[in-house]
DNA sequence: CTGTTAGCGCATTCAA
DNA sequence: TTGAATGCGCTAACAG
């Protein structure tokens, strides 16, 4: 039960003047006399007046509301990317609403369309995996909203877009393995329709390529999810190889940590006999035994850089016609799960 | 640069009708030709018109908009209350306004402030480690929001609260230490301000006093904040004094991790010689090795429920004159770290 | 069945 | 220096 939040109108009645000349007040205009000026301020603090927003956005055509869509806020991926994106626009007096699509194409849908009911200013998305479709985006885009696509990319999509390259990252990491003398290289991929997922493996391919490796089908496991469940059982079925891979590159750090409980469960060692190589580069990593080698990305970045360029189209007034696609870099973190050079 | 939203003028002038003859039509209305209907309803679907939240939310006072002020939305911890929380109101076709406080008192209010001019329906609040006065909570609860508070205690402020059992889950933990052999238990506290670190102090305390053993100071050391760093640091302390303890109580999982690798890297056993337990059982604790004994939240459930309650005040129109105090109770989980019973 | 009027809370003309 | 009028987009009450 909401009580009814006072008004300048209230304010206004109260002490007998106008609404506009309490609006007055309340931006310190010049014109308005000393006098009336702190009696009418006094008085809203007293009430504890607030400017109604709505009002204010109905009038100016601006929320200062970004909606950020993300697969979901549980991963620290995503909660880091988010926290770049607030502490960006935070400065400029923007309000995040933030949800999750858990994966979901159609939530994804649902919730861009909230969203831009409410009038957001902007939107900061990162697609689902099962967004293989992009009207909503294009509709959302041609509708005038501002928007830039973050981590995840949309192939053939014109918009601004911002991610990470994975596959430098998975080239960089499976090409370590090589040169410490890996030579049976396995994958454990990630979810098929991920951008990401397709970029990581590529990386891997070339790297084994460009080093006169073979490809060998048996060595590469195609995960459903990225859980540390999909690499138990990806780990798993390796081990029903006839011969063992010599190392593991897996997606994510969460898969590399399903499989590390695998490998040790046999009592084979890490790295002698399996190097181990995740990506995300998670907090925990380093803290495992032996310390995980995975690919730090910069996803706080990721997320500032996002912001900036949302707060970049905010701030222009001409039509975009072009589209910037920024790439940032990953790094290969080498521990202890992978042999040194 | 935002090209201008269609709105129901626009479509009543295009087809020369009145807008509410468009509302209506929008509204499937009884009181309308179905013929004008339809050709109101195709034109609008054409010209991908969308109703606009600001302007009905001036008009009913209601927003659909709850705030969620937490600590830090990178935590696991919160990430997943927020999940739980976005599952219960989603259904209810309300949207999250996130933000995290950085532990800042000040940014708290700001960010309370902020939510409460864009009138938001409800605030669901996690009141940041340096929160100590909560006058700014009151004068939101007394302007009228409904508003609960989850996961952190605000001692001696009268609104619903929904908080974790952190006492009983410290005293289980504890206890069943004792009941494992061991006699010398550290403890390694969280920030000290919290509501949460102070209860799992106590159960600590009270499970030592209960099974006859005396409390040593020396064995408890304090936390500045609860990350792995902080469980490495007080690990270091714990092994600089003449006796080592024979099991370490943590306050999260975070610090009993940063403690674990301290242990192994002066090849001490767990828990053998040294037994570990932590707090929240966080997703990656089953993979470490050993395998980590914590104390499992209803994180989860403790977003659904603050929700809940949040929801019911929202739908309830007498005013509260009873507050709710939901108390959820934590589970242990015995895994590797701690000897077996 | 349809159009007109008013008002949600506010800022911004324009008049006085 | 102040007040009255207008309109942001919409719905509801009222009048035809």
């Amino acid at each position: 039960m909401k009580k009814n939040q006072v008004t300048i109108t209230d304010i206004a009645k109260e002490l007998n003047v106008s609404p506009s000349t309490v609006s007055r007040a309340l931006h310190d205009s010049p014109f308005i006399s000393e006098e009336r000026k702190r009696e009418i301020l006094d008085f809203a603090k007293k009430m504890n007046y607030r400017p109604n927003q709505l009002a204010l956005s109905l009038l100016n055509k601006r929320t200062k509301i970004l909606g950020v869509i993300v697969p979901e806020i549980t991963s620290y991926y995503f909660s880091t990317a988010i926290n770049g994106i607030q502490d960006k626009v935070g400065d400029f007096g923007y309000k995040l609403m933030i949800s999750q699509s858990n994966e979901s194409f159609e939530e994804e849908i649902r919730l861009m369309e909230a969203m831009s009911l409410v009038r957001v200013d902007g939107f900061l998305i990162s697609p689902s995996s099962n967004t293989v479709d992009f009207d909503h985006i294009k509709t959302i885009k041609e509708s005038g909203f501002p928007l830039i696509i973050f981590d995840r990319d949309c192939h053939g999509l014109d918009v601004d877009k911002v991610v990470v390259d994975d596959y430098s990252g998975a080239f960089d990491a499976v090409n370590y393995l090589v040169k410490t003398g890996c030579k049976r290289i396995a994958h454990i991929t990630g979810s098929s329709n991920l951008s990401t997922t397709k970029h990581r493996r590529q990386g891997y391919l070339d790297a084994l390529l460009e080093n006169g490796l073979n490809i060998q089908d048996e060595l590469i496991i195609f995960g459903e999810d990225s859980t540390s469940e999909t690499g138990v059982d990806g780990m798993k079925s390796l081990f029903n190889l006839e011969k063992l891979p010599d190392a593991v590159f897996c997606y994510n750090d969460a898969i590399a940590i399903g499989a590390m409980s695998v490998i040790r469960e046999r009592d084979i060692l890490i790295p002698d006999q399996i190097s181990l190589v995740g990506f995300d580069d998670e907090p925990y990593s380093t803290y495992f035994k032996p310390s995980l080698t995975s690919v730090w990305q910069p996803v706080y970045d990721l997320g500032v850089l996002s912001a900036k360029i949302l707060l970049d189209q905010l701030n222009s007034d001409i039509d975009q016609n072009e589209y910037r696609h920024e790439i940032l870099k990953p790094e290969l973190v080498i521990r202890n799960s992978s042999k040194q050079l």
